[in-house]
DNA sequence: AATTTCAGCGTACAAGCGTACACTGTTTTT
DNA sequence: AAAAACAGTGTACGCTTGTACGCTGAAATT
C-alpha cells in the first residue's frame, strides 16, 4: 500500500526534477539555476523545495543519475540495433547522435558537470562514463578477441571521441551534424584498426615467450 | 610615448585579469565569480571595474584569449623538445601534462567554457582548439606524409584524447597522472598506427584508379 | 474519534548582486 | 596657465538569493 500522501509527494518531487530539466538549455546551466526559480517553475513555494531536497546540489545529483540512466538505455538500444544487423561503429554513432538530438539538455548537463565545481558532481558523472566505457570494453574484448589492455585503451578512446563529437554536435545544424558523424566514424575505424594491429602484435610476442 | 596615465591603466587592467585568474580553482568557476569579488581582489572599488571592461563577459573573453596564448606557447615548447630528440608522442604528452600541472586553473577555464552557457565563450575556446588541431594536422601530414583527410582525422582525435586526459589529470595525484600519461601515449600510438594504415591503403587505391 | 504527522504556504530577513550617479584629484590637451 | 579628460571612489538603489520560522489542513496513526 502506497499512501495517497506518499504518492502525492513523489509526484511533486517529479515536478521539481522536471522543472529543473526543462530550464536547462544552451544558455542556462544547472549551476545558474536558483532554488526559487525551480520551485516556481514546479508551481511550489520556495520553501517547499526543502521537503524534497536539502539542497540544489542534491537535486543536481539526482539529475545526473537520471542522465546516466538515459545513457544506459541508449546503450541497450544501440546493442539491439546492432544485433538486427548493421555496422557496429556506424550504428553506435548514429544512435548517439540521435540521443544528442533528443536529449541535448541532459547531455549538456553531463558535459558541464563533468568539469564543474562540485567534486560530488564530477565523480557522479565520471562514474556514469566509466560504466559506459566498461561495457564497451567487455564487448570489444569478447567480439574482437582483443588483448585486455588494448581493448581498454580502445574503449576509452572511443568513448572520449564520441562524447567529444556529441559535444560539438550540440552547437551545429543537422547537415553539419551529419559530417560530424562521418568524421567520428572515420576516427573510430582508425582506432579499431590500430587496436587490432597492436593486439595481434602483443599476442605474437606473448606466444614467442612461452 | 606612452603617457603615465595609460601605463597605470594598463597595470590596473592587468590586476583585474590576475585577480580573476587567481580566484579560479577546482571549486570556483569563472561564471560563479562576481564583478564585485574580482574588483575587491584587485583592490578596486566595484564601479571602477567598468573603466576596463563593460562586463564580466568581456573580462572572461580576455581570459580565454590569454589561455589560448598560453596553449600556443606550450605547442612551441613541445616542438622545441621534439627537435632536440625524443619520441613525438611521449614528448607531447609529457609537455601537456606539465602544462596541466602548472596551469590547472587556466586549463579548467578552457574546459568549462567550452561547454558553457555563453556562445561567444564557446566559439572563442573552440577557435583556440581548432588552431591547436590545425598545427598538429600540418605537422602530421608533412612529417608522416599522410593523406590529408586521414591526417585531419588523426589530429582531431589526438587533440580530443589529450584534452580529455588533461581533464582527468586535474582531479588526480601525481602517481595516477603518470598512469594517465601512459594510457594516453598508448592510445595515441594506436591512432597513429591506424591512421598510417588507412592512409597507405587510400594511396594505393588512388594509384590504381589513375 | 482523537491525536500525530507532514507537505506545502506565507512572511520576513540579511546578504550579495549589478550598476546609476555625482564626486575628486591627477594627467593630458589646449 | 586654463580647460578638458578620465581613472578611481563612495553612496545609494532596486533585485534576487537562500533559508528560518510559524501556520494550516488533510492524511495517517493510534
Amino acid at each position: 500500500m502506497v499512501g495517497i500522501r506518499a504518492q502525492q509527494k513523489e509526484k511533486t518531487r517529479r515536478q521539481l526534477i522536471d522543472a529543473a530539466l526543462s530550464q536547462l538549455s544552451a544558455q542556462r546551466s544547472f549551476s545558474s539555476l536558483s532554488l526559487r526559480e525551480v520551485a516556481k517553475e514546479a508551481g511550489l513555494a520556495p520553501t517547499s523545495f526543502y521537503r524534497h531536497f536539502s539542497d540544489m546540489d542534491e537535486l543536481g545529483l539526482t539529475l545526473v543519475d537520471e542522465a546516466g540512466l538515459t545513457l544506459r538505455q541508449l546503450m541497450r538500444q544501440a546493442r539491439q540495433r546492432i544485433e538486427n544487423g548493421g555496422s557496429v561503429i556506424s550504428t553506435s554513432v548514429a544512435t548517439f547522435m540521435e540521443f544528442i538530438e533528443d536529449n541535448g539538455n541532459i547531455f549538456r548537463l553531463l558535459l558541464r558537470e563533468r568539469s564543474g565545481t562540485s567534486a560530488a558532481f564530477r565523480s557522479a558523472v565520471s562514474r556514469e562514463v566509466r560504466f559506459f566505457t566498461m561495457e564497451l570494453c567487455d564487448y570489444l574484448q569478447h567480439a574482437n578477441q582483443l588483448d585486455a589492455e588494448v581493448a581498454y585503451l580502445q574503449a576509452n578512446a572511443a568513448v572520449t571521441i564520441v562524447f567529444s563529437a556529441g559535444s560539438d554536435a550540440l552547437d551545429v545544424d543537422k547537415q553539419e551534424r551529419q559530417q560530424l558523424a562521418e568524421r567520428t566514424i572515420g576516427q573510430l575505424r582508425i582506432i579499431a584498426k590500430g587496436a587490432h594491429d597492436f593486439s595481434r602484435r602483443k599476442k605474437i610476442v606473448a606466444k614467442k615467450n612461452k
